[in-house]
DNA sequence: GAAAAATGAATGAATAGTCATTCAGTTTAT
DNA sequence: ATAAACTGAATGACTATTCATTCATTTTTC
């Protein structure tokens, strides 16, 4: 419908056809890999000419970055969602994020092959490590601001809240990469499943 | 010392140059980036001239396979020497298997740009993925039979020894690529603790 | 044992192909 | 009619690959 409504049109809107373009984008680079996505692949994909890409974002960097950051935002509102609507307790909250971070709309094929592809190269973009590490140190504080305060409800000894934060947050990524490079043999149900045996064991009154 | 008795020959043998040639990429990768990285790149960190890859290695292609082989058997290597070595109990060796991968040989920015550079590019080259798939597999295999092991010897009730091993895997890719994105904040010793009181949490007579 | 010949490693200039970017011209919307 | 969106051929920069030549080393010859 969308797609239809886009190309009826010879001129869209501006905001429209960048829209259009990051998610071309985002299918080629699943499909070619950043090293090797050109933005003729781009340009076609979406079913426009040689040049668009530039007319639109002054350069094939920029529109990677836009793309980052597209994927970036629209993940960010995602969390901040389920922050604000799980709960009320901080348990529920946080068994909330680990939910969302198994989603499927989260654990997309396409989008994974994206981030991945950037943190591939994040040594040559300082401005993708930049991005990345911004957003990464706030969810990180609020896993661990939310393990504090289970922490502090079940009197649990010995748990330090910045080490299971921490652990999350990296078995969340490395759950990531396992759906990426094996899909067959990794399965969103098994993995939540596994988390919940670690919150389980980590917070035995909560969960 | 190496690198004199390299430099001091015009000609040395074909399999120190091939040596010299896939340590240059690691490097370059390391610093650029697998996209930015060219054949021009490489033959000058090794001090050597323009066509030289092309001399050793067909192709470029060929080049940048041979060093994630390169990688993938170095890890092997200590993989199955650690498992060897370790012991005599499966829970001793599943955790000398967890401390080898926070290692500082292991855990190296350059090693890891490299493995992240071609996971990110993983879609667009299925001899990677393939490889990855393979090791990565026979892993996965060896860590759960250890959970097998021990969960016979603890009589561990409601622990999936799959789902144990699943977990770990993902924990250490986790892991690495908060060491190759954010190193000044991430910390191995860290890491450690955090595996230790999982491993403490899920099989608490052996830990 | 020295000179000559053979070997094959290494060079670097030349080639060929790819691709980001530009822009003059075309189409569409208002 | 004018502005804005879009096209696609042309441009120029970059780089993988090739290859004729140079050079160090080894082998052969006398």
């Amino acid at each position: 419908m969308v797609v239809a409504a886009v190309k009826s049109r010879r001129t869209a809107s501006k905001e429209a056809r960048r829209q259009q373009l990051i998610e071309a984008t985002i299918k080629c680079i699943s499909k070619k890999g950043i090293g090797s996505t050109t933005l003729g692949d781009v340009a076609s994909e979406a079913g426009l000419s040689q040049g668009i890409v530039n007319l639109h974002f002054k350069s094939k960097d920029n529109l990677f970055n836009e793309t980052l950051r597209y994927l970036a935002d629209e993940y960010k509102s995602l969390f901040e969602k389920t922050l604000q609507k799980a709960g009320p307790g901080a348990a529920e909250k946080l068994l909330a994020l680990m939910e969302l971070d198994l989603k499927p709309s989260v654990c997309d094929q396409r989008k994974l092959a994206v981030w991945f592809g950037f943190w591939g190269e994040v040594k040559a973009m300082p401005t993708y490590r930049r991005m990345c590490n911004d957003y990464d140190r706030g969810y990180d504080e609020v896993l661990e601001g939310l393990c504090k305060e289970i922490i502090a409800e079940g009197n649990y000894r010995n748990v330090s809240a910045r080490n299971v934060a921490e652990l999350l947050a990296s078995l969340t990524n490395g759950f990531w990469l396992s759906c990426l490079i094996s899909p067959k043999n990794w399965d969103r149900h098994m993995a939540l499943e596994s988390v919940k045996d670690y919150l389980k064991s980590v917070f035995p009154n909560h969960y």
